[in-house]
DNA sequence: GTCCTACTTCAAGTCGACTTGAGGTCAAGT
DNA sequence: ACTTGACCTCAAGTCGACTTGAAGTAGGAC
């Protein structure tokens, strides 16, 4: 028993049955064939799932996720990994300056923003062109 | 000479015309005038687009900037402000994790994902439905 | 007086990741 | 036999933030 019909793929990973058919149009999973017209995939393809959520959940693209799944679905890129984490990693450290910025903006002291040296720095930090 | 011509704003702040235009008809920026037919900003208007570029950054969307702008440009509303960084606070925090199990799962000695105990925690804590 | 350039408007196109809708099929229950 | 419900395909729509393109114009240099 290990292949499974669509709605239970539904019923049991929680992604839409359309969803489903869009992510095998293009290449992140890949049903094993059908049951009158019903698609029917490997048990396997809840892991999948699982794993293409965590991928987008971290900023990965379809595209990004469909090109590392075709290699080798439990082998994945190492460096592409590292990669991501190093880019997750720089936009920690943007979030986490904003973060305290934004903290301090909301909690100053100064009658208006224009006037908290804070928040100019803020402006000139992540201005436009930044 | 408070007044710039749409040309200047481009230099000078590295914005598009298009985007700029764009930004006047959804009420984030305001034009004083017309020299010709050639929109006239007021200089302001550069740190606007400095403080508009920052609320992009930490992931405000455009009506929720024009709806800040709209009440008083340099008072932004200070409970929008920590609410916001409360958003950011928790994005760091996954994003963090994400990090350290991305990091692992790219230098994990086991011969592939599946069998690695910390990927696997991964997959049940940013699965879908999660 | 004419040419260039920087500007104008308005409608439509783009991108990513899906969703929605119309119209059709199949297996099972009554 | 007929209805129900779960599934199918394919085309088109959605959302946010812009960009692009066509067609037109005002102002200044020569």
């Amino acid at each position: 028993m290990d292949e499974i019909a669509i709605g239970e793929v539904v019923r049991r990973s929680g992604v839409p049955a359309s969803t489903l058919r869009y992510y095998e149009e293009r290449g992140l999973i890949a049903s094993t064939g059908r049951r009158g017209l019903t698609r029917v995939f490997p048990a396997s393809v809840l892991g999948q799932l699982a794993l293409i959520a965590v991928c987008r959940n971290v900023g990965f693209s379809l595209d990004e996720i469909a090109r590392m799944l075709a290699r080798d679905v439990s082998n994945l890129d190492r460096a592409m990994l590292s990669g991501k984490a190093d880019e997750l990693d720089a936009m920690i450290t943007r979030m986490t300056v904003m973060r305290d910025r934004l903290r301090h903006a909301a909690a100053c002291p100064a009658p208006s923003h224009a006037e908290c040296p804070a928040f100019q720095r803020m402006l000139r930090e992540a201005g436009p062109g930044a």
